[in-house]
DNA sequence: TTGCCACTTGAGCGATCACTCAAGTTGCCC
DNA sequence: GGGCAACTTGAGTGATCGCTCAAGTGGCAA
């Protein structure tokens, strides 16, 4: 009996697999037995193993890009949606995130031997992350949030780092708690960046 | 012709590449061509490849805690000593670090699937790292170069995560002298903490 | 109903994985 | 020099890797 499979679906169970095992822990097998396809639709449908790992990395920073575009214009201050979207973003936060910690931030640590490919993508979509909060703090600038001699990209950096310090702090820490404290410590600082 | 083997430089060159490349990226082939060992040297000396991988973050763990100890004695005060050690340990001013990122944080992020033991031990070295910071700040609220209530477990907390931040944009920027700003910044922070 | 085509299937490809062990080599003691 | 324990060697183990493709299946137009 053949089973037609949604290409969306699998993706996202995918981006799960690599999100959880990484990159060269998930095999093929793995893959298979979590979408459903057997080898050959996988291959018609991804192309290959670091073709379907591209995809789904684009995928999740497209999610988080979005989520920060909407709680942007949702909020009261370039300054307070970029706290808010820290606070909703982060993993700990998301009951359906796999680890409490941003995929791309463990796929740039974890990724080194061979694929140019995939370093190129996750180097691309780090800077675009970049690139976007930069334009925020440009913004809070522009509007008189924060000193008019304060280097947008320099903070755009400081928070790049800061959100994967605590991604690190997240996967190691057990107790909610602390993790609570130290992403509320980090909104608070964003907020009133000075 | 047979060759003798030093177990201590092949565990370094073990490390080494372990660091470079990851402990699921790194084959048995790898390690022999980087030792020069045949795999029966190896299994011999090691046990396994999981065995080699924990005794590596060990000596990691043990040469960076050798030192922190070393520049705290002979620092000025607690904190100072800390600060010197952020920016001696950090691996862009350690010419031999295969990378700029430690070595303990990089594994921390990529280790997911399967091998328990290599899980906890690096819990306990992280632990173990943590510990010595928060020794170090209370050493600093002790002395009064801290305020009495601070707390100094969440400073090493912040630390720890800080520290992992600058690994991860390490990792990423080309740019020499954003990471040297960026250490600077920490060790500053570091130095007046309040 | 028939013929066709797009999609699914899964056995199996060569390569490589972590690992073993019998055979060979070495160095030391007597 | 002979004997032996300790170490080194590397071909080989079965399993699994990423991936292919000929055969099978289902849906649709005529």
């Amino acid at each position: 009996m053949n089973v037609s499979h949604d290409k969306d679906v699998a993706l996202d169970q995918a981006l799960d697999l690599f999100w959880k095992q990484g990159y060269a822990s998930t095999s093929l097998k793995d893959l298979e037995r979590a979408t459903g396809m057997h080898p050959g639709s996988l291959y018609a449908a991804f192309g290959s193993k670091a073709k379907l790992y591209c995809l789904s990395l684009e995928r999740y920073a497209t999610r988080l890009s979005a989520l920060r575009a909407e709680l942007q214009v949702q909020a009261a201050s370039p300054l307070d949606g970029l706290a808010d979207f820290i606070a909703k973003a982060h993993p700990l936060s998301d009951a359906d995130a796999p680890l409490p910690v941003c995929y791309l931030v463990k796929a740039t640590l974890e990724t080194s031997k061979g694929n140019q490919a995939i370093e190129d993508k996750l180097s691309d979509l780090l800077t675009q992350n970049d690139a976007t909060f930069a334009a925020v703090f440009q913004q809070a600038i522009d509007a008189g949030d924060l000193p008019a001699n304060s280097d947008a990209k320099k903070l755009a950096r400081q928070l790049s780092a800061d959100l994967a310090g605590l991604c690190f702090y997240a996967l190691r820490e057990t107790d909610a708690a602390v993790i609570k404290e130290m992403v509320t410590d980090l909104t608070d600082q964003v907020r009133r960046r000075h």
